[in-house]
DNA sequence: CTCACACTGTTTGTATACGAACAAGATCGA
DNA sequence: TCGATCTTGTTCGTATACAAACAGTGTGAG
């Protein structure tokens, strides 16, 4: 009889349970707000809080590398959600900032984004979901 | 001044932090096993410890669809991990089976799984880990 | 027995995600 | 001022991930 210690059990393994509950997520943000992807609206969010940003520190704010970033202000741009403007300062750079239409898609999409995060936190007590945010902080 | 409550708080949203700590496991596993992905390595232990399956229903035991499950089967074949046989009794199936190389290779990176599994909950104590997983579980 | 339906694996298109390499621009020490 | 070095944005290659469409196969109700 192996120890049951030292039986892989994929379905208690952290990446495997992140990966799936992710899913979920993604399936509920997609049902909730068609129109943008997480990773999209929360590139949206930064720069509608921060104003103004390079491409790249936009990504680092938001944890996307130079070249996931682009991609993802690309279809931004595409949409007319973001504005870009070579930096007078530094010629290497480009100045993002949302449009009208992107600061309004913001305003009328952040409660629904509220609402996802709830929806996906549903099968939690309140209690569970305070604690279950602040231990899945400290796991980034 | 606005309500706390409806500010939209990236950082406080289950989404944002899932992708993050999925980024930190990912490179911990990326470090740690470099011969195999998260994904491909699930594939793998749900194989070895099943036995046989075909393509999609070991798709489906790993929360993987059809198109995502045969880029993970074709490239765990190509590295000799796994035998792929056409199913007698249904033409349709592909009977898929761990070779002697893929078995010898689980059984070599599963305590190397576990470890990382142990590094990405390292900043937690024993008891939030397991706190962490079993909300995490519910979320799926 | 047939035929509608379901299921299998495949392909295409789109969207993250990251490593690696690159050119152009900025910066700072000697 | 010059040059090594860093930064910025870009491109390429690889790997998930999923929707949608497809052809071939199996199955069960009538």
């Amino acid at each position: 009889m192996p120890d049951p210690d030292q039986t892989y059990l994929l379905d208690r393994q952290v990446g495997y349970l992140m990966r799936r509950a992710n899913q979920r997520h993604l399936a509920l943000f997609a049902q909730g707000i068609p129109e943008l992807t997480p990773t999209q609206f929360a590139a949206l969010a930064r720069l509608c809080q921060s104003g103004q940003a390079s491409q790249n520190a936009l990504g680092r704010a938001t944890s996307m590398d130079a070249a996931t970033i682009k991609g993802v202000i690309d279809r931004l741009r595409r949409k007319g959600y973001v504005a870009a403007t070579p930096d007078p300062g530094d010629n290497r750079r480009i100045l993002l900032e949302p449009t009208p239409e992107g600061r309004a898609a913001f305003d009328r999409l952040a409660p629904l984004a509220h609402g996802i995060t709830a929806a996906t936190l549903a099968p939690l007590s309140p209690a569970e979901r305070k604690a279950f945010l602040d231990l899945l902080e400290r796991l980034c």
